[in-house]
DNA sequence: TCTATCTTGGAACGACTATTCCAAGATAGA
DNA sequence: TCTATCTTGGAATAGTCGTTCCAAGATAGA
């Protein structure tokens, strides 16, 4: 009997990741959502039920879709330091270059910005920390037992070294950071975890 | 003849700074800004022009009076390594206790929030970004002609990584991160900079 | 085709935003 | 004390914020 959507809820909500990663969440208003979408106050408040509500689905659904699928790249990866070499070398390029070049990530930036009054955010923030620094373990493990890393290396140290970089190069990137300076800074780190020169 | 400011512009600027740096400057109201400097909007306007400049002004504030004097006493530090190690251990600590517990740093969430429009703040954050990473390298430089460095390490690049560390400190203690995990993560970038572990 | 039920466009809401304005108050030299 | 010149409080500005509401439109089963 009733009347069905007349949009995809998908891709809208992809249009406003878009939105929010480029421009920030908290002063991109409903007008502009309104404008990037076509479609009326009306459709988005029954749908998402308001900018909290729409902020938190967007950020979720960045993680699933842009973080995810890198981190699971990460983690399958049994290459060793290559692997986590390859990730950082995706990593800055994607901040530094094409269509999303100085948007930087999303949850980066919600870090700085969400005032810990949303709730759900905070947690999310967590798990995507955790999920980056799991991946980064992983990869550490398979080097560790390909004999790549410098004895004594305290793999769960490392990981969130790493994965704090990641962070730094996300910041950075948004100022308008230099790719060179970025990965050279990464690979110092790297090169420290190593036993010898490999790349 | 005229009148004389009936208040300090001094202090009223720091209270601004404190404003910024724990509530996001973005998202503070001028309404804000004068009930916690206890000014009039007249005032306010007469003496710092308008938000942007206002946010201009804070800012330069922060780096001059939070910032520099930190960065100035790594540089002076002649102990090396150790100086550095005590630079993290007093930025950690200051990130996540005492008073200004769980606020970050101002420069590293404007990385996030401003967005670029703003006149003379990517400026500011480059200016951040290289003074840091200058006193890292002057720190570095003193390590190295003790000795205490990996033979065949990049000072430019190990700098550039640090200061990286630094950034994600800021950042993630503002989400509540645990000190004793983000002062892990620090150290082992250090301890893959020594040649072997002096602490 | 009729109708119950949902969706949609767009007007309207009050609360907020940054900024401007002006009369009243304060000051310091004459 | 007088006065020119600044500062100050606070009202008022136009604009935007997130949100709500309702009539009009669309849909799908009966």
């Amino acid at each position: 009997m009733p009347d069905i959507k007349h949009f995809d809820p998908d891709s809208t909500l992809d249009q406003v990741v878009r939105l929010f990663w480029q421009r920030g969440a908290e002063v991109t208003g409903i007008a502009e959502v309104v404008q990037a979408t076509g479609l009326s106050r009306s459709s988005l408040y029954a749908t998402f039920g308001g900018k909290a509500q729409l902020q938190a689905a967007a950020l979720g659904r960045y993680l699933e879709r842009q973080s995810r699928p890198v981190f699971d790249a990460l983690a399958a990866d049994d290459r060793g330091v290559p692997a986590i070499d390859a990730f950082f070398e995706r990593l800055v390029a994607a901040r530094c270059r094409g269509e999303h070049a100085r948007w930087g990530c999303l949850v980066t930036n919600t870090h700085a910005t969400a005032s810990g009054d949303l709730p759900g955010i905070r947690e999310t923030l967590d798990h995507h920390h955790d999920a980056l620094r799991a991946a980064m373990g992983a990869a550490l493990e398979k080097a560790r037992t390909k004999g790549q890393l410098r004895s004594g290396l305290d793999l769960e140290a490392a990981a969130e070294a790493l994965t704090l970089q990641a962070y730094a190069v996300n910041l950075r990137s948004r100022a308008g950071a230099e790719a060179g300076l970025l990965l050279a800074g990464v690979r110092a780190v790297l090169d420290g975890f190593t036993t010898t020169e490999e790349r």
